[in-house]
DNA sequence: TCCGCAAGCGGAGCGTTGTTCCGTTAGCCA
DNA sequence: TGGCTAACGGAACAACGCTCCGCTTGCGGA
């Protein structure tokens, strides 16, 4: 954290900083009509720029992703702790921040899917979401399990998986009910 | 089913059924190195014939996984009312024919996430799976319930879908244990 | 105000993949 | 054996991800 009068790094020019603006809006938008998986070239398209333009910006398209949601996840992020100190149980708290996590999740068609793909492009997102959400989900599993609520064998990592992973195709048909499943889950995780 | 001494179709020319056995072959094993998400090209290479021949016998990719897996899923589909008949239970019966569902997802690399794909291409295939294994699995589920041994909210295509989704990267990363999560949704369903 | 340079831009173009289409080949039956 | 046509093969087209390089333009210095 640099608290110099003037930053060390050079500042970016005027029009690579309104492209870059102009690309985030652009994808934001594209993310929400047509998902994750838009083409670049749509992107370049409503954003006036050149696909070079994106890749010389957001060089995989995890990048772009998340850009796009950075505020969302660190806003669940932030939620984990106050979600503890508020809920009347550690196990109330872990089950509401799963909600918020779902909620986010199941909002953004193709993310949940590009989370889980093995495909080279996605690491970026892949290591940023467990980067940022596991240890606040190792927290709330922590205090649940400190409170003999949840069973001892279940790491926050394959529970976030497993919570994306269900995440995957909601809304796409209505007899497949995502939050029912992720209440299972959870359910399964209390201890008997 | 007809049961004439002479088939009501005419018989495919002798080079069309080499073609297609070779066609299943050469797919059955592409699809163990590379996956179901391998490119046609690689599959015509293999079986020694042009990409057309693969579109005349298989008009989709769905159409060609389903005739290369159709003996396991009947298997499948068989071994249903067959634990039914030999469990202690009715629970134990549908945990032991989901780990076998389980087992057969697993080990299809890429196959778990087709199945939850909106690709339209993949719409045959999830047509078969729910055409075929919804049944099997609801027969269990009724008699589980009528055992007063699990909930009576979640019927068998949302719990088909939701194990569906939990193979999705299985054997992708070592933390990430499909088998668990799947005991895990399981158990959330018992009545407590 | 003007100049020069390099940061930044745009999009043509290549590689990969799915899918179609049609000229050619070769089974099958009379 | 001859001819009809089912069936074949792969060229060709479209969509997409990604790169590369010639051109543009913002900006600091004179």
């Amino acid at each position: 954290m640099d608290s110099g009068s003037e930053q060390p790094v050079p500042r970016k020019r005027a029009d690579a900083r309104r492209n870059e603006r102009a690309l985030l809006d652009a994808a934001a938008a594209a993310f929400v009509t047509s998902g994750v998986d838009v083409p670049v070239r749509d992107i370049a398209v409503r954003a006036g720029v050149g696909v070079g333009t994106i890749y010389r910006h957001f060089p995989t398209r995890a990048d772009l992703i998340v850009a796009v949601y950075r505020h969302q996840i660190e806003a669940c992020v932030e939620a984990g702790p106050a979600l503890l100190a508020d809920s009347d149980t550690p196990h109330a708290a872990l089950a509401q921040w799963i909600d918020l996590f779902v909620d986010f999740l199941v909002t953004k068609h193709g993310l949940a899917a590009a989370l889980q793909s093995d495909d080279a492009a996605f690491q970026t997102l892949h290591a940023y979401f467990i980067d940022r959400l596991v240890p606040v989900c190792d927290q709330l599993l922590d205090a649940a399990v400190a409170a003999d609520q949840i069973r001892t064998d279940m790491d926050a990592y394959g529970l976030l998986r497993g919570v994306g992973n269900l995440c995957i195709g909601a809304g796409s048909d209505p007899r497949y009910d995502t939050r029912r499943l992720v209440e299972l889950l959870v359910a399964g995780l209390r201890v008997r």
